[in-house]
RNA sequence: GGGCGGUUAGCUCAGUUGGUUAGAGCACCUGCCUUACAAGCAGGGGGUCGCAGGUUCGAGCCCUGCACUGCCCACCA
C-alpha cells in the first residue's frame, strides 16, 4: 500500500476524495436480511430551493453522526430521509422564477406548470444530493425520490377516503386565512403573528334622520366597503338610544342598521364596532348571529373588487390610505389613535394574510390526537428534551381542526369529485365514472391539493411500503428516532404521531430528538427567504466540512439555539488540522524507524491492534496503560453521550482525549521509545501508538468522517475492508481500563507541570536544563519517579533529580509543594521575592478559604449526620492535604520573609 | 394576553439526579519558529454564576418575586 500523507491538512482535497466514494451509496444502503439490530431514523430533507440550508446542515450531521455511530456498533440502519412538505417551496421558487419572465403561472395551465415544477425539483434535487454529499451524508437516498411518486399518491388517497368514511374529514364554509400573494388558504399553523405599530381611525358614521354622528374605532378603513352594520354593547348607555337605527356608510350610498350585541367590548375604543362579516372572523360571527350579508370587497390578491365603487382595482393597502384621506377630506374622521397590534403573516410569503369566507376541506383532529397524546404521556413516544414534550402536550390538548385543501397547483390533488348537476360530492380511490349520488356522468375533480404535511404526515409507513405488509414494515416499523428541528414539531412530528398511531396501530417512532434551531447573532431563525441564513457548502469549503460538523455537534447542547460564530469554526478547523498533524507525526516518524527493517504491517495490522496494549520487558509502559485507560474512559463517556443525544459533551470528550491526552502528553512522552535503540521497546511503543491512533480515529468517525476515512486507509485494513464506517466502534475493554495508571500518571504530570510553572515563573531560558529535587515520604511516589526519570528529565527540562525521602533543606532556588511531595529548583538567580511572596499570599489566602469553609461544614454535626460518607469522607481527605499545604506555604512565606 | 427558555470570564458557550477551591474554546499577558503541528508548544491573569429573598448541613443547580432578553402560542376592533 502506498503511503501518501501531504504535508499539510486540505479539507478540500480529503472530502472530495471521500464524498465521491460515499456516493456510490452502498455504506448504509439498509439490508432487512443482514444480520444486526434493526434501527430506523427519519429525518426531514433539505428544501428544495436549490441549495442546502444551514438547518438542514444540522439535521443531517446529527442524523449521520447517530447512523455511523450505530452502523459501527453493529446495528442494520435505515434511514427514511426526507418528506413530501418541499411541495410548497417548489412550487414557489417557480412561480418566482415564472413571475421574473413576466409569466403569471396560472396562464401557463395546469399541466405545463407541473411539467415546469417536476423539472425544477429534479434539477434541484440533484444539486441538494450532490450537496449532502459533500457534507458527508451517506445515507440512501432512494425514498426521497418517493415524494410526490404516484405510489405515495396511493397512500395518500387511501388515508383521506378512510379518513372521510370516518367522518374525520369533511367539508364546510369557514372563514379562513387566505394568503393574497401565494392564492391559497392557510392553516392557522402558518400563520404567523406579528406586532405592529399601526392606528386606530376613529371613524364618524351619520346617523339617518338625525345630525349625529356613532363614532367606530377601525384599524382597517379600507374595509367599510364591505360593513353591514355597526354594533355596540346593549348595556353601553351611550348608545342604547340608537339601537336599530341606522347610520349611512361613509364613502357608499348605502345605509345599514345599528345593532347590540354582547360580543362588543365597551371600554375599547369608542365603543361601537363596525361589523365586516366577510373580513373578520369575529364579525362574521356577529353577522350569522344576526343574520347579516356578508360583501366581500377584495380580489384573490388582495385589491378591492367592485363592491368598493371608485376604490375597485386599488390595492387593500393603497385603498386605506385613499380611504383615511377621503374620510378626513369629508369631515368624517374624528382622530387617529397610535395602536399596536397583531397581524397575521403568510409564513411563506410573509404578506399580511386577509381573513376570508370559503368553504374547505377540514380533517377533526379530537379523535386522532388522542391516541398520540396518550402515547406521549404513557412514554411510548419518547420527547426529548422535556420542554418540547411540555409543548407538544399541550399543543395536543388544544387542538383546532385542520384545513386540509389549498388552492395550489402542485401536491397531492384531493381525491373528491363533484357532479355538475348538483353537486354531490364523490370521495374515492379511484377517478369514479359517475356521482356515487345520482349517477351523472358529468364529474369534476376537486382543483384543490392537499396540505403538504398531509402526505408528510405519513411517512414513517407510507414509505415502507404501507397499507401492504411488506417486509421493511415488519422490520423497521415502528421507527427508533425520528431527529428534526423543534420548529416543525407541530406541523410534522405532531401529524405524524397521529396518523401513524390511527393508521397502523402502533406509534411511528420510539423517541423523537428535537434539536436547536441555528440562529443569527441577533436571535433570528436563519432563512434563506430572509436573507439571513449562512451558506453551509460555503462555509464547507472554507473552513472544511469536518469542521463544520464538529463545531455544529460541539454546540448542539439540547434546549437552546446555536449561534454560529467564525471562532467555534475557527476552533474546529484547528481541531481537524491537530489530527491529521499527529498522523503526520506517527508516517514521518516511520519512514526513520523503518529504516532498521521494521514494517507497517507487523506494526500495526488490524489483528495486532486488536490485541494492545503490548508489553516490553515484561511490561506494559506506565504511559501506555495510562492512554488506553483514558481511551476507555472517552469511549464510555462519547457512547453515554450519543446514547442521550448530548453531542456537544461527546465532541468535548473526544477533543479532550485526542489534543490533550494523546497529542500533549502520549506522543510527547513516546518520542523517544519510537527511535529507541532497544528494539522490543521501540516496536512496543509503535504498536501500542498504532493502536490507540486508530481507536481514536473510531472514535472520532461519526463526527469526522473524511478526515478520519482518510487516514484510516493509510494503516492496514483487512483484505476488501471499504471504510471505516464499517469498521468497528472502539470498545471500553477491562483490559484497557486501569485506575491506578490514571492515579500514577496523573502524579507525573503533576511533577512535570509544578516544574514548568516554577521554570516559566522563573523566566528561565526555555533550553537551559537545571537540576531539581524531589522530597516525598511516599515510596510509591519515589519508585514511580525513578521509573520514569527519563520522560520527567525530558518534560520537566532537567539536568538531574534528585529523589529523596528527607525533608528538603531550603535554602535558594524555588519551590512548589503539595501535600505529597515537594519539588526544588536549585538556581541561584531566584531574586523575585516580591512577585514569589505576593504568589504564595495569594494561593494561601483561597487555600485558607477552601479549608476554612471544609472545617465549618465538617465540624457541623447535622452535616455529618445527613450527608452521604462518601462526601464526608472525600472532604476530609482533602482536608488533610489542604492543611499540610498550606503549613507549607506558610513556611515558605517565613522563609522569604514575608 | 398566556406559555417556554436564556442571563456563568472581555467574547461564544458547557456545567445531565444540589456535594471539595465553577470549566472549555477564542481573546488577552509572558516565554518559545523545541524538524507532527505558529491553525502550534509551555506558563499565566481573569468570574461575589442578572438582582432580592427563601429552602437546605450545603445552592450556578431547588422555590418565590423582580429586571433585562429571546422564542412559541393567542380572532379583541
Amino acid at each position: 500500500m502506498a503511503r501518501e500523507i501531504a504535508k499539510a491538512y486540505d479539507p478540500q482535497l480529503i472530502e472530495g476524495k471521500w464524498a465521491e466514494f460515499w456516493s456510490k451509496g452502498d455504506l448504509f444502503r439498509a439490508d432487512p436480511a443482514a444480520p444486526g439490530e434493526a434501527f430506523c431514523i427519519v429525518i426531514p430533507p433539505p428544501n428544495v430551493t436549490g441549495s442546502l440550508h444551514i438547518g438542514h446542515m444540522l439535521d443531517h450531521t446529527e442524523i449521520d453522526i447517530l447512523t455511523r455511530w450505530h452502523r459501527m456498533r453493529g446495528f442494520n440502519t435505515l434511514y427514511l430521509p426526507g418528506t413530501d412538505h418541499a411541495g410548497i417551496s417548489t412550487q414557489r421558487v417557480v412561480v418566482r422564477q415564472l413571475a421574473e419572465q413576466g409569466i403569471n403561472y396560472r396562464d401557463l395551465g395546469r399541466e405545463e406548470f407541473e411539467k415546469r415544477v417536476w423539472k425544477w425539483k429534479e434539477e434541484s434535487g440533484g444539486t441538494i444530493q450532490r450537496q449532502m454529499r459533500q457534507i458527508g451524508e451517506s445515507c440512501d437516498w432512494s425514498r426521497e425520490k418517493f415524494t410526490l411518486s404516484p405510489e405515495l399518491s396511493r397512500v395518500v388517497r387511501e388515508v383521506f377516503v378512510r379518513l372521510f368514511e370516518e367522518n374525520l374529514i369533511y367539508r364546510a364554509n369557514r372563514m379562513m386565512n387566505w394568503c393574497p400573494v401565494c392564492l391559497t388558504v392557510l392553516s392557522d399553523l402558518e400563520v404567523l403573528h406579528e406586532e405592529r405599530a399601526g392606528s386606530l381611525w376613529h371613524v364618524k358614521y351619520p346617523v339617518v334622520g338625525s345630525s349625529e354622528f356613532i363614532v367606530v374605532a377601525t384599524t382597517r378603513p379600507e374595509t367599510l366597503f364591505g360593513d353591514t352594520a355597526v354594533a355596540v354593547n346593549p348595556e353601553d348607555e351611550r348608545y342604547i338610544g340608537l339601537i336599530g337605527k341606522k347610520v349611512k356608510l361613509p364613502l357608499t350610498d348605502r345605509e345599514i342598521p345599528i345593532i347590540a350585541d354582547a360580543y362588543v367590548d365597551k371600554d375599547f375604543g369608542t365603543g361601537a364596532l363596525k361589523i365586516t362579516p366577510a373580513h373578520d372572523p369575529n364579525d362574521f360571527e356577529v353577522g350569522k348571529r344576526h343574520n347579516l350579508p356578508a360583501i366581500d370587497v377584495l380580489t384573490d390578491d388582495g385589491r378591492m373588487n367592485s363592491h368598493a365603487g371608485a376604490y375597485a382595482g386599488l390595492d387593500r393597502f393603497a385603498a386605506r390610505k385613499k380611504a383615511v384621506a377621503d374620510l378626513e377630506a369629508q369631515g368624517l374622521l374624528e382622530k387617529i389613535v397610535a395602536h399596536t397590534h397583531a397581524v397575521g403573516l403568510c409564513e411563506r410569503s410573509k404578506t399580511v394574510v386577509e381573513p376570508r369566507i370559503s368553504t374547505q376541506w377540514f380533517c377533526a383532529m379530537k379523535t386522532l390526537a388522542e391516541p398520540a397524546l396518550a402515547a406521549v404521556e404513557r412514554g411510548e413516544i419518547q420527547i426529548i428534551p422535556e420542554n418540547r414534550r411540555q409543548e407538544f402536550l399541550f399543543w395536543m390538548r388544544n387542538i383546532r381542526d385542520w384545513t386540509l385543501s389549498r388552492q395550489l397547483w402542485w401536491g397531492h390533488r384531493i381525491p373528491a369529485w363533484y357532479c355538475a348537476e348538483n353537486g354531490h360530492v364523490t370521495v374515492a380511490r379511484e377517478t369514479p365514472d359517475v356521482c356515487g349520488t345520482c349517477g351523472s356522468k358529468n364529474l369534476k375533480q376537486d382543483p384543490d391539493v392537499l396540505d403538504t404535511w398531509f402526505s408528510s404526515g405519513l411517512w414513517p409507513f407510507s414509505t415502507l411500503g404501507w397499507p401492504d405488509k411488506t417486509a421493511d414494515f415488519e422490520r423497521y416499523y415502528p421507527t427508533s428516532v425520528l431527529i428534526t428541528g423543534y420548529d416543525i414539531l407541530f406541523f410534522w412530528v405532531a401529524r405524524m404521531a397521529m396518523l401513524g398511531i390511527h393508521f397502523t396501530g402502533q406509534v411511528p417512532f420510539r423517541a423523537v430528538y428535537l434539536h436547536s434551531l441555528v440562529r443569527t447573532g441577533s436571535g433570528e431563525k436563519m432563512s434563506k427567504s430572509k436573507g439571513t441564513g449562512l451558506d453551509p457548502v460555503a462555509l464547507n469549503e472554507q473552513y472544511g466540512t469536518d469542521a463544520m460538523r464538529f463545531c455544529l455537534a460541539s454546540m448542539a447542547a439540547p434546549g437552546t439555539d446555536i449561534v454560529l460564530s467564525e471562532d467555534r469554526l475557527l476552533g474546529a478547523r484547528s481541531f481537524a488540522n491537530k489530527i491529521w498533524n499527529a498522523a503526520r507525526f506517527l508516517f514521518v516518524n516511520l519512514e526513520k524507524y523503518e529504516q532498521t527493517g521494521a514494517k507497517l504491517e507487523q506494526l500495526a495490522a488490524p489483528e495486532i491492534r486488536a490485541a494492545a496494549p503490548f508489553a516490553a520487558a515484561g511490561e506494559i509502559p506506565l504511559a501506555d496503560k495510562w492512554l488506553f485507560a483514558r481511551l476507555a474512559e472517552t469511549i464510555a463517556a462519547v457512547n453515554q453521550a450519543f446514547d442521550t443525544y448530548y453531542f456537544h459533551e461527546a465532541a468535548q470528550q473526544i477533543y479532550q482525549f485526542f489534543w490533550g491526552d494523546f497529542c500533549d502528553w502520549y506522543i510527547e512522552w513516546v518520542k523517544p521509545d519510537l527511535q529507541s535503540a532497544n528494539a522490543e521497546r521501540a516496536e512496543v511503543a509503535w504498536k501500542n501508538l498504532f493502536a490507540a491512533f486508530d481507536a481514536a480515529l473510531r472514535l472520532l468517525h461519526p463526527v469526522m468522517p473524511f478526515l478520519t476515512e482518510e487516514l484510516w486507509h493509510q494503516l492496514p485494513q483487512k483484505a476488501g475492508a471499504k471504510s471505516i464506517a464499517l469498521d468497528t466502534y472502539p470498545v471500553a475493554g477491562e483490559r484497557w481500563k486501569n485506575r491506578a495508571a490514571l492515579d500514577e500518571f496523573a502524579f507525573l504530570q503533576d511533577v512535570i507541570k509544578s516544574l514548568r510553572e516554577v521554570r516559566s515563573q522563573m523566566k528561565l531560558d526555555p533550553k537551559k536544563k537545571v537540576q531539581a529535587d524531589f522530597s516525598s515520604a511516599d515510596a510509591g511516589l519515589r519508585a514511580s519517579l525513578a521509573a520514569n526519570l527519563d520522560a520527567v528529565l525530558r518534560l520537566g527540562i532537567l539536568s538531574g533529580l534528585n529523589v529523596t525521602a528527607e525533608r528538603l533543606e531550603q535554602p535558594g532556588g524555588a519551590v512548589r509543594s503539595t501535600a505529597r511531595f515537594d519539588l526544588r529548583i536549585a538556581y541561584s538567580d531566584v531574586v523575585d521575592v516580591t512577585g514569589e511572596s505576593a504568589r504564595i499570599k495569594k494561593e494561601i489566602e483561597g487555600l485558607a478559604k477552601a479549608i476554612q469553609s471544609k472545617e465549618k461544614q465538617l465540624s457541623n454535626e447535622v452535616f455529618r449526620s445527613r450527608a452521604p460518607e462518601k462526601v464526608i469522607k472525600e472532604m476530609e481527605g482533602t482536608l488533610t492535604e489542604q492543611r499540610v499545604e498550606l503549613q507549607k506555604l506558610n513556611d515558605r512565606l517565613a522563609q522569604l520573609g514575608g
